[in-house]
DNA sequence: ACTTGTAACTAACAAGTGTTAGTTTGATGT
DNA sequence: ACATCAAACTAACACTTGTTAGTTACAAGT
């Protein structure tokens, strides 16, 4: 079961790491233990701690705009892409709920990339917006509050990271479809 | 408009700094400088880095359970409760936005207070699951999964602390209104 | 004027930080 | 058997960390 040593393994468990204590208290000579070698070995595989960061946070990042790109291209009703939305976040973080984490608590610790980082999360919540202020126009949407709507949203599913690793007995559709209903009907009867 | 230096203000700036950069990230010479002094001179008035935690996250912490207590105990409708909930989290975090990142995110670096910390979070989880499947079963909420309706909107509420101060046109009764809406009633039209 | 007490200061500590240099190990290809 | 090379190691670096000791400044009460 013990992993190789690789870039990819260092990452890996360089995430978990950041998940249970934060970037900054996690020491390269943690991460090193973890991974059963002494801290100096690591920079035979990787560049900075800094870089584990960019590596896990970037390409997450990358991963929702491209996701929300094609749904946004999409020629779907604005509460499908709501849906489509929810499965978009319910899959990227079943799959790597590590990282989910650094992402959330950790980007403000990005330095060369957090300009970057930035723009590309500015511009998922502008187009998250669109597609709200689009339904209540079409009136498949109600007239409420869109950036409370949009808010109330987008912390649930950026929250999901903490959530889906107790519940495995959920698959990942079930929990996309209850979460769906839950978020777009209400839950009052 | 430059404050005393005082136990308290130290714990307010503490908490401003924790919110941006995390707690393990913000070095006592960082607090310091933000008051105008030099960092031995905190230890006139407090005892350690630690304590600064302490106080900033279990004080919250008894506020929500002290409200939760009191929700409880009433003799109204679930969903009633509910939305007393709701405001409870407005109400609290409007108060304190910084110390709430602290509760949010920085809550793993509490050590004798841990434990502590730990079961007023779980009880305060338990009461809240339980308001929902009472009004399950009374059918006043939908039949759905309570512990993702719970998770829906207790991950809501708990980020409100990134948004409210973004948000100053609105007061708290009205995001407390709206808030209730959407999480409640849902967004469909 | 003199004591007292608070709260600032400088200086220093021991431990821990990310990272680099230089060396050793050991598997692989010839 | 030997050369090669990736990847581990030890040792050390320069700096930062939280915190303590000891000292100084100065306002308030006598």
């Amino acid at each position: 079961m013990k992993q190789p040593i690789s870039k990819d393994n260092i990452i890996h468990t360089a995430a978990i790491l950041f998940k249970e204590k934060g970037y900054s208290a996690v020491t390269m000579r943690d991460l090193a233990s973890q991974m059963g070698i002494k801290a100096a070995s690591l920079y035979n595989h990787i560049s900075s701690k800094q870089d584990l960061l960019k590596e896990i946070v970037i390409s997450i990042a990358e991963e929702f705009t491209n996701g929300m790109d094609s749904i946004v291209a999409s020629n779907t009703s604005n509460i499908d892409k709501l849906k489509r939305v929810v499965v978009l976040h319910v899959k990227i973080t079943a799959n790597n709920t590590y990282g989910m984490a650094s992402l959330n608590n950790d980007w403000m610790h990005l330095e060369d990339q957090l300009d970057y980082y930035l723009k590309l999360r500015n511009d998922y919540e502008t187009n998250f917006l669109n597609i709200i202020k689009q339904g209540i126009a079409t009136s498949e949407i109600k007239n409420s509050n869109p950036e409370i709507i949009m808010f109330s949203m987008l912390t649930t599913l950026r929250s999901l990271y903490l959530w889906i690793p107790k519940k495995e007995e959920l698959n990942a559709n079930d929990l996309a479809n209850t979460l769906t209903q839950v978020l777009i009907d209400g839950i009052n009867n």
